[in-house]
DNA sequence: ACATCATTTAATTAAATGCTTTAATTCTTA
DNA sequence: TAAGAATTAAAGCATTTAATTAAATGATGT
């Protein structure tokens, strides 16, 4: 995905444009999880958790692996990790951690 | 404003998510704009853009001050360029241009 | 006061969104 | 093969959103 356009940003925008969606997204940033663990995570019905979901899904937001009984979702695009992480920056005071961990 | 909770942060990537209201965003980037002038740009009739201005104004986006005949926008917080910024170098390749100016 | 320009307000309509419920699918294990 | 868990899909309904149109407000210049 280019991204060039405004309306092609826009999309994208409007795809995580939602609380669940964006907690959702705040939960798959550093790991993969499972719907039934986002589902524990963010008081909705399952059902709610799916169709959310897919609105990432479709917008390439994220990306998702079975494994046996469960569906594993991860971000599937590094830039909307970027982006977390700068929003994270900007608007909630968090400082980046860099790649190497934080074992003081 | 703080953004700490989610919700919050929804809210205002929600008012930011439409191609209209994000291109306006674009244009006043780095400079203040009336809405006539924001009208020859952005390709819709002026009730239109009063009502996206309305929402970017709800949501303490931008601000605007009124000079005789004209009303003048802004940005009015940092955080929103801060944001911008980022995801033009995320999403559209582009670089960050530092605050001295490249008169090479 | 009058005409004109810039902007806003209000009302209407069509389309999109979000949640709930219910039914279906897939995998696991007995 | 049957039961149960995890996940999805589809339908229904209420709410919200976005664009259009027409009318209203406010300032400027004659």
């Amino acid at each position: 995905m280019v991204y060039n356009k405004v309306e092609d940003l826009a999309l994208l925008l409007k795809s995580i444009s939602h609380p669940i969606r964006l907690k959702i997204l705040c939960l798959l940033q550093d790991q993969e999880l499972s719907v039934s663990e986002i589902r524990s995570s963010v008081e909705t019905s399952g059902a709610n958790i799916t169709q959310h979901l897919n609105i990432l899904r479709n917008q390439g937001v994220i990306d998702f692996r079975k494994d046996s009984n469960f569906i594993y979702n991860r971000i599937a695009d590094e830039r909307i990790i970027e982006l977390m992480k700068s929003m994270q920056q900007i608007f909630c005071g968090k400082s980046v951690q860099s790649t190497h961990s934080t074992h003081t």
